[in-house]
DNA sequence: TATTATAGTGACCAAACGGTCACCTGTCAA
DNA sequence: TTGACAGGTGACCGTTTGGTCACTATAATA
């Protein structure tokens, strides 16, 4: 099935304002682009600002369907080594996938000229992957792997600085295998940090909600 | 002293930037805010681009004085009570200065677009409170007060979860008390997480190091 | 006093922009 | 056959934009 017209203008139009932004995008060199003269588009939308509205339509769409509901969730990582591959894997698709880069380039750009760009960067950046990774860790205390605390704090303990690095990449693609490898070493340093110990530490937590524990 | 009108320029620039982008940014408003003629612009700088560049100019020599040297660094919390109260107040003051607010608008608004601006928001948002941290999580590991690990790691972990909530802020600057607070309870997480546990552990790492070391 | 540098003005220009309009063309239904 | 319509074209329009230029006023200097 081939892509209609109007698609074809909003997936054009996702690229040109995520590289130039809005005001910087302009209509003759969007028609250009895609073999169309400038009045063509007006077929297809009243206005340049219609397109923006449609693409940011379709932006929320997409994002309700993959982060609105939580019922397609990963599996829950059963090992540390697990975590770190399902961490990789989702961040490596993440940060290589065109629309979703392009996404991100769009959200940073014009998070403070449009409202609705306000609330899907907040969501994108802060939200999204953040209840995502809050909902494995739940189950992970569950599951032995965390030690008990606030799944939420946790999650947010662990995607942000995640983030930080995605948006490192976004800004200087460049260094897409230094930020790989910052990811990795923080996800398994932060794994470090929050497993469940074994051994004589696990004893000691027992320990100590006992008043006869003392040194040993 | 009053101030020369070349700076005058230079800070209403900023300003506009900051809310506008650079294209969104057009002389005859600049001068205006000024009460200048747009001609008259031209007396102190030769274009649009020249007033760009020197208020970049002007941020990276800010930058070098605040984060360049880590000479003037702030006095090493001795408690965890102080490491809150130090972060808080750099914090609040960090978001709450017009001037770092309008910078950190416009450096993520234009970190597409120029290079200058690329490099500025890697230091700005991810190497510069983070090497400042790390210096005094280096120092607090020494003194006792959070456990051994590796400094740069920790900082990176503890700053880029509150950049992440200013980010927040600079978006949405009517959730200030909401962020404000999530910073301050992460704050308290992160150190709950990373302190050197007292009591027997205390002793411990004496004893593994240094029997009978005593300070004051 | 005459001169010169500095800071400022308003009119103007060419280019670029979003948007409109009359017109063309193929497709499909009445 | 005809007529409506979706899709596309190029010329054109008003506005905005960065930038230029001739000109003026003031203050310091030779």
């Amino acid at each position: 099935m081939e892509i209609s017209t109007k698609d074809r203008i909003l997936n054009e139009a996702l690229i040109m304002f995520a590289e130039n932004g809005y005001r910087g995008t302009n209509l003759r060199d969007l028609a250009a682009q895609l073999g169309l003269s400038k009045s063509a588009l007006y077929k297809h939308y009243d206005s340049k600002e219609a397109i923006w509205n449609a693409l940011l339509d379709k932006m929320e769409a997409y994002y309700a369907a993959r982060f609105g509901s939580m019922s397609n969730l990963p599996p829950t990582p059963r090992s540390s080594e697990e975590l770190v591959a399902l961490t990789m894997r989702l961040i490596g698709f993440t940060i290589r996938d065109p629309q979703i880069q392009l996404t991100r380039k769009l959200l940073l750009t014009e998070q403070f000229h449009d409202a609705r760009v306000c609330k899907l960067a907040t969501k994108h950046f802060l939200e999204g992957l953040a209840n995502m990774f809050a909902v494995m860790f739940g189950q992970m205390m569950q599951n032995g792997l965390l030690k008990q605390s606030d799944p939420a704090m946790l999650a947010f303990a662990f995607t942000s600085p995640i983030t930080s690095l995605v948006h490192l990449y976004t800004r200087e693609p460049d260094r897409e295998a230094e930020v790989m490898e910052r990811i990795e070493r923080f996800v398994r340093y932060f794994i470090a940090i929050n497993q469940q110990e074994t051994d004589w530490n696990m004893q000691k937590t027992l320990i100590s909600s006992d008043p006869g524990g003392e040194d040993k």
